[in-house]
DNA sequence: ATGTTCCTTCTTTTT
DNA sequence: GAAGGAACAT
């Protein structure tokens, strides 16, 4: 291990100094709530901070605060977050208020990239291979589908992606296959047997291929951490001061992983706000905030309540709404720092086609009329469908958009084909990827030649490419078996394929071995085909366009790769000890998420049009708009249909979604809902959410209201 | 083995 | 209103 200990030991780029003139500079400009929690000696610490309470802001001076007041070096700091774009955006902080090479020295990244970087390092000491391929979720359910059909399961019955997030749920507690398989019954589930087995076999089948999915990034980190005191030690002389955002997000297996990163000497700081919680679907689990105070010694608590963002008039509604909640940690009240504000406005349309209209409508007055930047609008909505409507009226209006998330770039199926055969050239083991491909396009191998391809791997226990090497080894023999050698015949092309392009990975750039990918195997012409059949002209949205999107960003990535490896300092997201450009590549697209990307694929950061800004409430957590659209805000929507059958918890954090929607605008709400709404053909009665409900009800005798309700195209309010 | 057509099913939220 | 599966014909 002795590689690790130099490339993990001190160096001194920076030889800092305290400078407390540039250390009071990081105070200037916040409040007294904030400028203590900044300036707050060592020690582990709690914020709690409300919605537009500057968190981020805290969170990044904090840091400043750290390199240059206490004098710690940037890399012994490690900033966590829960999704790329909070990661991002504290980077692009970070670089703008402490440089740079502050920047690339520090670990700043998600859970998820922190633990693969962590993987790739260890690798053998977790039982992997270096090379070890990122399942995403589609494959994840492949392999699953597969192991059921094996197992004769009733893939309608039990579906393989229920299946997926349970596997994924068990990890995230923590319980491996072994462990659910003895202790399981008690789960008291009528599917124990089966989810039993197809787990254990997922889980071999996983190592056999040298895969993890999402959640074995973090369970097999955590193993690795409480297994091995040498792995950890070197963590623990490395990281001092551990900083996390969005601490309410945090489910088990992310809360354990902290816990062992965290030295008896070092210090943590956790930010976050329980009123904004809104993954529990995910494992997430706010009372992990409680925990804390009693897991970690002497933790000093700060909170931030005085609002940046938003007029009072909107926290007014935000706070009547969030009062609501029975199972806060703890009441907070916010507080606008920007004045009353104006009328939060209801719009209560008649139908969904209404609603589209009128936000179409009130879009464009607000850019004609009065000047508003397209970038400073955002509709927001529960569910990703209920864009649609949105799109088509603002297309009407000749407005344009950004939608973030949504169908996801990396989720085609033309760029997961792509990215199967890529991923075949790194880790040939990878037998969910060459199941995937083997057959397209169409090679004329069907069932039958690949379940007597897989008799052979099982007899021999190897994977696909594997035995399809041992085959042609074996068919060169004189008297070889006749069906061997049909066997073979059916196989050979893909194998050369394969063979072709391995060759071409040594010599070729990335964007070069990704185009002669998809031109040598075919994949371009057969979705050219598919594409002219389907009457997608050229440009927009084709499946061939699609795969030269995925070219151009690997050139993009192809770029900023070598930069970095000429800058001798490998950033965060690319930092894997691999020199291989394809499997770095390979393991940051699966984990950075696609909707950073536009159709341009250039990251959305770049892009600097003039754009509305479409996204889910969830995609929303962390930004802020001068002017929001809080659309579909109905019964069965928001809260979900769902969470009002199970009512109890599920229902609270739907009303902590509503709350997070609210709380993204600074200027102007719109808060709108449909009496009606027509979805996949048919047409419900939905009406106002019973939020919208307490809110009025509240209200209901007093004399200034903070919002007014406007009925579009409809006679009553109820 | 492949391509067609018809059928069902499914609609949270994300790493 | 799309995407995947089954059943059928070739």
């Amino acid at each position: 291990m002795t590689d690790l200990m130099t490339e993990l030991s001190d160096d001194d780029l920076l030889g800092n100094v305290e400078d407390t003139a540039s250390a009071n500079k990081i105070l200037e400009g916040l409040n007294d709530s904030q400028e203590q929690a900044v300036s707050a000696p060592l020690s582990n610490m709690l914020v709690i901070a409300g919605a537009g309470t500057g968190k981020t802001r805290v969170l990044v001076s904090r840091i400043a605060w750290l390199i240059k007041k206490e004098q710690i070096q940037p890399r012994n700091i490690l900033a966590v977050t829960f999704t790329n774009k909070a990661a991002g955006e504290m980077r692009d902080r970070i670089a703008l208020m402490a440089g740079e090479i502050v920047e690339k020295q520090l670990w700043a990244s998600t859970f998820h990239s922190i633990c693969l970087r962590l993987l790739r390092n260890y690798a053998r000491y977790a039982g992997l291979e270096p090379n070890f391929t990122v399942l995403d979720s589609d494959s994840q359910t492949t392999l699953i589908k597969r192991i059921m059909k094996e197992f004769e399961f009733d893939i309608k019955e039990l579906k393989p992606s229920d299946v997926a997030s349970r596997i994924s749920k068990l990890k995230e507690q923590g319980i491996r296959a072994p462990a659910y398989a003895t202790r399981g019954k008690r789960f008291d589930d009528p599917d124990y047997e089966k989810i039993s087995r197809i787990y254990t076999a997922y889980e071999r089948i996983c190592n056999q291929e040298n895969s993890a999915d999402f959640s074995e990034l973090l369970l097999r980190t955590v193993e690795l951490l409480e297994v091995n005191d040498e792995v950890r030690n070197l963590q623990h002389r490395r990281f001092k001061e551990i900083l996390v955002d969005e601490f309410q997000d945090t489910n088990s297996i992310q809360y354990r992983f902290l816990k062992l990163m965290t030295a008896p000497t070092s210090h943590i700081m956790v930010v976050g706000d329980d009123d904004q919680s809104i993954y529990g679907w995910r494992g997430a689990d706010y009372t992990n905030m409680k925990k804390f105070l009693n897991d970690f010694k002497d933790v000093k608590e700060y909170l931030l309540a005085l609002n940046y963002r938003s007029s009072q008039k909107i926290l007014d509604i935000a706070n009547t709404l969030i009062a609501k909640n029975t199972d806060r940690l703890m009441e907070k009240v916010l507080k606008a720092n920007n004045g009353t504000g104006e009328t939060v406005k209801i719009l209560n349309c008649a139908n969904n086609n209404y609603e589209a209209d009128i936000v179409g409508k009130t879009i464009a007055k607000l850019h004609q009329e009065e000047g508003i930047k397209y970038r400073d609008i955002a509709i927001l909505y529960r569910n990703n469908y209920l864009s649609l409507g949105f799109e088509q009226s603002l297309s009407n209006c000749r407005i344009p958009f950004i939608i973030y998330g949504g169908q996801k770039f990396f989720d085609r199926a033309e760029i997961l084909d792509a990215l199967a055969y890529l991923r075949l050239l790194v880790n040939e083991d990878d037998d969910t990827a060459a199941m995937r491909v083997i057959n397209v396009p169409a090679r004329k191998i069907g069932p039958k030649v690949v379940a007597d391809l897989r008799a052979i791997c099982e007899e021999r226990s190897c994977s696909m490419i594997k035995a399809i090497k041992l085959l042609s080894a074996y068919v060169q023999q004189d008297g070889a078996d006749k069906t061997l050698k049909t066997l073979y015949k059916k196989v050979e092309p893909f194998y050369q394929l394969i063979n072709y392009l391995k060759e071409n990975k040594a010599q070729k750039s990335l964007s070069e071995l990704v185009d002669l990918t998809i031109q040598a195997s075919g994949l371009q012409e057969m979705y050219a085909l598919k594409d002219t059949k389907e009457g997608k002209s050229g440009e927009d949205n084709s499946r061939v366009s699609n795969l030269g999107v995925l070219v151009s960003n690997v050139k993009d990535f192809e770029i900023a790769f070598a930069k970095e490896k000429e800058d001798g300092v490998l950033k965060d997201e690319n930092a894997l000890i691999t020199d291989d450009p394809l499997l770095t590549y390979l393991s940051n697209i699966t984990l950075v998420s696609t909707s950073e990307l536009d159709e341009e694929g250039k990251n959305s950061s770049e892009n600097v049009a003039d754009a509305v800004n479409m996204m889910t409430i969830h995609a929303s957590k962390g930004l802020e708009f001068k002017y929001v659209f809080l659309v579909g805000f109905e019964n069965t929507i928001l809260p979900s249909k769902r969470s009002l059958e199970f009512g109890g918890k599920q229902l609270t954090e739907e009303r902590r979604l509503a709350y997070v929607g609210i709380t993204r605008a600074k200027q102007d709400l719109y808060i709108t809902y449909s009496q009606n709404r027509s979805l996949f053909g048919s047409t419900n009665t939905t009406g106002a959410s019973p939020f919208l409900r307490e809110v009025v009800k509240a209200y209901n005798s007093s004399q200034e209201k903070p919002y007014a309700i406007i009925p579009i195209n409809y006679q009553t309010m109820d």
